[in-house]
DNA sequence: GGAGCCAGGATTTTT
DNA sequence: TCCTGGCTCC
């Protein structure tokens, strides 16, 4: 194989590389995945390691698909298919579908998306009787998946600002994991700490798979969180064949556990670690590297390093103010309409990106109305449909009787009479029988049910005679059994829901889903199925198509790129992202500051950038990144940043609203541009000196 | 005891 | 805009 034509010099070296650790530091658009790929190839055919020896760890599923096709197209038939290929969670599951056993796993286990674990959590929040004002469920949620990320069992989980929050945390903590495991169910979280566990109780088990893995490849090596890394390296105890590779400037998932520190760490506990450095950017313009550069460069704790492009030059970066999200809308469809008409662009070579998803909404309004197509990642996504979760949960009841969070979700949908009372007697009769209300519904004489209503035992009925036929049929046949049986589009969707017709497109759509898996997996059962797409996100279903444009967060964007790339709302508290009681500002400024720096980075060609001076009715300022960029690099649209931060749409007078204080009257103005410090004298009879661009103040009419 | 209606509150990013 | 919680009616 010699790739010398195809892969400069330090790729080859990559790419080529014998046994041992390896670290690639491979900065943004420097064909990493090309370099992955190749190497595997290589591994291969060069060094005859068998396909079933490397494990090769993607971000998304959708990243693991191509890389395989791409494998694939570099070897003889068939090869690739058994390389083991996917995400953490995606391989995490499969060997918990095989030897989950010693951590309490069965087979046919349930994975709980975050909507599931906050049905539970919320549960035992209320169970025990603990204040929802003070312990927010997204707050526990969040800790204890910092928690299962940092590989912390209960008891040891410790909130740094509040210790009396930790001890309910940890109350919380326990009942959720006891609980989890009784409903045979496992969260996110939990996917990657029991393959860790399971590896400690049996250490035999880890050296079988640490001697099959000959060589371990990581991508995306920045946004692995602790609990990874360790696995991982587990893996790699015999070989120590671990190649990671990524880019500390690209490292935007610290709030998710995800630890820089791995990198640092990847070089402490291998020494003798051979380092590439990939430079050469193969994807945008000189210009757009040059203005991405003076961004990131502001961070203070990053590997440094300048990316070259192939070619020089290349259009300045465009910055556009405008006057609200509406006139921003407006000005990216104007925009589009120029980029498609007149410089030639394919909408679907084009990409808006944002901060959060509740951005997208004045923009789909705008094209929709225009008829411009469009295509959105992200928001709620196909599998958390609300309908289509609803299917998905009479199929997870009947893989997995256990599974009371599903029980609970679709007992009463249709309506069959058990709110919220008798589904409590019908909790407490499970548990006097050490049985979950699913396996009690299955086996609870007709007597005894019909003593609590007659829609428990109607419903017992129903879901006796789905679990019967559910062992002989194929997932897609029992899909559409339930669907027809329980009336659930007929008797629920169009009574009870808005917008039925969509929701009932959607139940379509997943039972066609369903059918196809069924046939291109026909050893697959109803577990299996579910196992797979409940790891499946909304990226991963994503297929640029031709001439639609797209629209996703920054976050989703990471991995891909566009010719022309679209970035709006860059304001100073929405991007970055920051409110006035965030500990830790600095990391998360820098977080915030990599954010922007890989929305501008996926750009080939083009970069726009837009603000805002109101948003949601409130007064919004130019962020900081933008001020980052030298104005050398800049083509300014009308009207100029300059003019934006000088004119500065208050005045002495004017009536305000803040979000905490109420109403009030601007007394004086001080201060210049970005620093400018209001002094309101509030209705309640105070008076506060404000920053302008943290205090979101409302002008009053 | 369940279901439906109305008012008020809230909004980061995701495997 | 959507979702939650409380209230009333059946």
């Amino acid at each position: 194989m010699d790739f010398s034509s195809q892969l400069n010099e330090r790729q080859l070296e990559a790419v080529t590389f014998g046994d041992g650790p390896l670290l690639v530091i491979a900065g943004a658009g420097s064909g990493k995945t090309r370099v992955l790929t190749y190497r595997i190839a290589y591994l291969i055919e060069e060094f005859g390691i068998p396909p079933a020896s490397i494990l090769a760890v993607t971000f998304t599923n959708k990243a693991a698909g191509e890389m395989r096709e791409r494998v694939a197209s570099l070897l003889e038939e068939g090869m690739s298919r058994k390389v083991w290929l996917g995400t953490f969670h995606s391989i995490c599951g499969r060997i918990l579908r095989i030897d989950g056993k010693p951590v309490g796993v069965e087979r046919n286990y349930s994975i709980y998306d975050r909507e599931d674990s906050q049905r539970l959590i919320q549960d035992i929040i209320d169970e025990l009787k603990i204040d929802k004002q003070a312990l927010p469920v997204r707050r526990v949620m969040d800790s204890i998946s910092v928690a299962k990320s940092r590989m912390e069992k209960p008891g040891e989980l410790h909130d740094p600002y509040d210790i009396h929050i930790s001890d309910a945390l940890n109350d919380i903590y326990s009942l959720y994991q006891e609980r989890l495991r009784e409903n045979n169910a496992v969260d996110f979280d939990d996917m990657i700490m029991l393959v860790i566990e399971l590896f400690q109780k049996e250490p035999q088990l880890l050296e079988r798979y640490a001697r099959r893995f000959q060589y371990i490849l990581v991508d995306e090596f920045q946004d692995t969180n602790r609990s990874q890394y360790q696995l991982v390296k587990q893996l790699s105890s015999v070989y120590r064949n671990l190649n990671v590779v990524g880019d500390d400037d690209q490292a935007i998932y610290a709030w998710r556990g995800a630890d820089v520190r791995n990198i640092l760490d990847f070089k402490r506990d291998f020494p003798d670690a051979h380092i590439v450095k990939l430079e050469q950017n193969y994807r945008s313009t000189q210009t757009i590297l040059d203005a991405a550069w003076s961004v990131i460069s502001n961070n203070t704790s990053r590997h440094e390093k300048k990316l070259f492009a192939r070619e020089k030059g290349g259009v300045g970066v465009r910055i556009a103010r405008f006057a609200d999200e509406i006139s921003e809308a407006l000005g990216v469809y104007n925009q589009l309409v120029h980029l498609r008409d007149r410089a030639g662009y394919r909408l679907d070579e084009i990409v808006i990106l944002y901060r959060t998803n509740a951005q997208s909404r004045p923009l789909e309004e705008v094209l929709r109305l225009n008829n411009i197509p469009y295509k959105i990642v992200g928001g709620i996504r196909f599998y958390e449909r609300q309908e289509v979760k609803d299917i998905l949960a009479y199929l997870k009841l009947l893989a997995n009787p256990k599974d009371d969070v599903s029980l609970k979700r679709i007992v009463n949908v249709p309506r069959r009479g058990i709110g919220r009372l008798r589904l409590k007697k019908l909790e407490e009769a499970a548990s006097s029988n050490q049985l979950t209300i699913g396996e009690y519904l299955l086996s609870a004489d007709e007597s005894e049910l019909m003593r609590i209503c007659r829609g428990a035992f109607e419903f017992a009925k129903l879901l006796r005679k789905f679990y019967k036929l559910s062992k002989s049929k194929k997932a897609d046949e029992v899909a559409e059994m339930v669907v027809k049986e329980t009336r659930y589009v007929e008797d629920y969707l169009y009574p009870s829901l808005t917008k039925p017709e969509e929701r009932e497109r959607n139940v379509v759509e997943l039972l066609s889903g369903i059918h196809q898996y069924s046939k291109s997996n026909p050893e697959a059962g109803i577990a299996e199925y579910l196992q797979d797409v409940s790891i499946l996100t909304d990226i991963d279903l994503y297929e640029a198509e031709t001439n639609y444009v797209t629209l996703m967060t920054l976050h989703s964007a990471k991995g891909l790129e566009f010719d022309v790339v679209i970035i709006v709302g860059a304001e100073d508290g929405l991007l970055p992202l920051i409110r006035a009681d965030d500990r830790d500002i600095e990391s998360r400024l820098e977080e915030e500051r990599r954010l922007f720096y890989v929305g501008m980075t996926r750009a080939k060609k083009e970069l726009f950038i837009t603000y805002t001076d109101s948003r949601g009715g409130r007064l919004s300022f130019p962020s900081r990144f933008i001020g980052e960029i030298p104005r050398t690099l800049v083509e300014q649209l009308q009207p100029t940043v300059e003019e934006s931060t000088q004119t500065t749409s208050v005045r002495v007078g004017m009536r305000v609203y803040h979000n905490h204080f109420g109403k009030g009257t601007i007394v004086a103005l001080r201060g210049f541009a970005e620093n400018t410090v209001v002094t309101v004298q509030f209705d309640r009879g105070f008076t506060k000196q404000l920053l302008l661009r943290f205090a979101k103040l409302a002008i009053v009419e």
